[in-house]
DNA sequence: TCCGTTAATATACGCTGTAGATATACACCG
DNA sequence: CGGTGTATATCTACAGCGTATATTAACGGA
């Protein structure tokens, strides 16, 4: 029932998880200023405008590599205490942004309004809730949390965090434990 | 003892203040992307070349602006307890990131590494010390009050906090309640 | 076999940042 | 007063960008 793929003149039969693949390796090779419609297009063997049809255009394909990060994230355990779920969180935004540096400043600059995004902050939330955090701070809460882990990981990826590594894990730690504390007194009152 | 300042074919006198006045002007009305050399170069009444000499080119040009956003943050008040210090602090970035939404997330694409910065950044430090944080974490804390400052801004700024401003402004009091009682926290221990 | 649909190309336009060479108007010196 | 040096702005040109438009090639179904 579903339609077999038709071809145009070219065999190419391409995809759009093609395109931001091949965006995704241009842009950690030869980082974000690299990309461009034609240097994706050229890494693909095809013509600039073969690649509007699946990312409608420049726009697009950065939205793309965007939905792309927010994928990568891990999944959500439900199962295990709040606490270390949080923590999972943190360090899987953490090691997306060390993965592709170049490319994580992008969630700062675009709002972030994909079915994936909100499917993560409902995570969130949900943990929050699971935590017993009142529900009128439950949304103010998540946002604080969501700020600061990706201005975090943001400010590791572009490099305003200077010193060694263990600095930088300084600082999350001390926001792990910060934030982590503060839950827990929001949760008892 | 110094040069009367030369000029040039035109009389024009131009200067790296009036350069700067123009590109955030421009920034404000037509937003961000409206910004290019020819753009700036046409709102002064002179050719693109010319800009070469004060900004360097389209990078200068923007950490220009950058520059000039730090150097809106309001003085430092040591006179007042450390607590109002710190939020005027938070209320000056918010204002900044409000006043000039579009520049604003420049801060996160580029390192600021001007004296301005460092500055800012060393301010934050001796309120914290003064306020009896342990010296060991006072460099990751100032980090992370940074990010969390600049982070809130950021969203704010770009549009990632839907809702009226009342949402935005819980977040803004949970941020300051929470950062206020953990700082105090640490002092007394 | 012909046709409609779809995937890709070809071409072209206006824009960008900036390298390189050139012209101008002043300050200074004799 | 007449050079002359130099800083200042311009002119021209180029390679690259995103993309609107028109065109062509290949397929499935009737």
């Amino acid at each position: 029932m579903k339609t077999p793929a038709p071809r145009g003149r070219g065999t190419r039969g391409l995809t759009r998880e093609e395109v931001l693949d091949a965006t995704l390796d241009l842009a950690e090779e030869r980082g974000l200023d690299a990309v461009s419609m034609r240097g994706v297009a050229d890494r693909l063997g095809v013509t600039p405008m073969a690649l509007y049809r699946y990312v409608g255009g420049k726009q697009g394909l950065l939205d793309g590599l965007v939905e792309r990060l927010i994928r990568e994230l891990p999944d959500d355990d439900p199962a295990l205490p709040w606490q270390d779920r949080l923590r999972a969180i943190g360090a899987g935004i953490r090691q997306v942004a060390r993965r592709h540096p170049q490319v994580f400043l992008l969630l700062f600059t675009r709002p972030t309004v994909t079915e994936e995004a909100r499917r993560a902050r409902n995570t969130v939330q949900a943990i929050l809730r699971s935590a017993g955090v009142p529900e009128e701070i439950v949304t103010p809460l998540q946002r604080l949390l969501d700020t600061v882990g990706m201005g975090l990981a943001a400010s590791e990826a572009g490099g305003r965090f200077t010193g060694d590594a263990a600095d930088v894990d300084r600082v999350y730690d001390l926001a792990e434990d910060l934030f982590l504390a503060a839950i827990e007194r929001y949760a008892r009152e």
